[in-house]
DNA sequence: CACTGAGCCTGCTAGC
DNA sequence: TGCTAGCAGGCTCAGT
């Protein structure tokens, strides 16, 4: 399922595709696939539009227009952005059935999007709307800000699990399953850990694993299981690197050998070591 | 504030 | 071998 590295690589691909081009139609196939305004409204805000860029914040895609507002994509589990440069070659007619929205430009070309199983999300944000939705999204854990001390202010202000408070996109944006497990395995926390009482070695570990476990992935232009897909359709490569995700419980831990354990979490699959992810022992007082 | 569960979807897999 | 029940999962909303 697509997360940062994911996203990040389909930005990549499209922006110098769709940079400059001029929007000509949209159709929809599936009504609730656009998340936001009407058809109508969508059509009329973004039908003759030109591209200025293509950027992301968290895991959503923003197709900015030259207008200043933009279309935003979200790819949920299985949505897949897929260019093609010339709408008259045949297309694979195995995926027809999973073609919900379509963006035809005026130079011929076409930006097609797939989603087997319905949630993905494409919508229309003015200007205003984008500064809302720039409002609701946490840190990007890829930008300079970024930083342990700026983690441990994130972690330490919470009484959470840390597993969901680092899916929390309000808190920080675009970590999904897959990299927060790995993040987890790699700095040695346990995912039902307290946020708040997260020691300063443990914050530190957990801020290089997630910077490391991030920008490997995105430098092998995301992790593919089944569905993703970049914006030209090349899957990632960034599987091999996954040390636990993926995993069955009872598989020996790629560490000590202890056998791997699965808890459900934020009703999130959730693969650990018991071993290696030690929760804190809390001793309670005798009555 | 923190957490839980339902709902959205459909392909795949485990288990019979 | 063939069938079906249940799992997978990001996000939002309602309820405790």
């Amino acid at each position: 399922m697509p997360e940062l590295p994911e996203v990040e690589t389909v930005r990549r691909t499209l922006d110098p595709l769709l940079r400059g081009r001029t929007i000509a139609g949209f159709t929809l196939n599936w009504h609730r696939t656009l998340e936001h305004p009407t058809l109508e409204a969508f059509e009329y805000s973004v039908v003759g539009g030109q591209v200025s860029g293509v950027s992301r914040r968290g895991k959503l895609i923003l197709i900015r227009l030259s207008t200043g507002g933009a279309i935003t994509v979200h790819l949920r589990m299985t949505g897949e952005l897929l260019f093609r440069p010339d709408a008259r070659t045949i297309r694979n007619s195995t995926r027809e059935a999973y073609l919900r929205a379509e963006f035809s430009f005026t130079d011929g070309s076409e930006l097609l999007f797939y989603d087997t199983r319905k949630f993905g999300k494409i919508a229309y944000r003015s200007p205003d709307e984008l500064l809302g939705l720039e409002a609701r999204l946490g840190v990007e854990p890829l930008e300079p800000d970024f930083t342990a001390d700026i983690l441990a202010a994130l972690l330490l202000a919470r009484r959470r699990q840390i597993k969901p408070l680092l899916l929390d996109q309000a808190v920080i944006a675009g970590l999904g399953n897959i990299y927060v497990d790995e993040s987890l395995f790699r700095s040695r926390i346990h995912p039902l850990q307290l946020s708040s009482e997260l020691g300063a070695i443990s914050i530190d570990a957990l801020h290089t694993a997630i910077v490391d476990v991030l920008s490997t992935a995105v430098a092998l232009h995301g992790t593919t299981l089944r569905d993703y897909r970049s914006g030209l359709g090349e899957p990632g490569e960034n599987q091999s690197r996954l040390r636990i995700y993926g995993l069955k419980p009872g598989t020996p831990c790629p560490d000590c050998g202890s056998p791997l354990e699965r808890l459900v979490i934020g009703q999130r699959g959730s693969i650990f070591c018991p071993n290696c992810q030690l929760l804190p022992v809390i001793d309670t007082p005798r009555q």
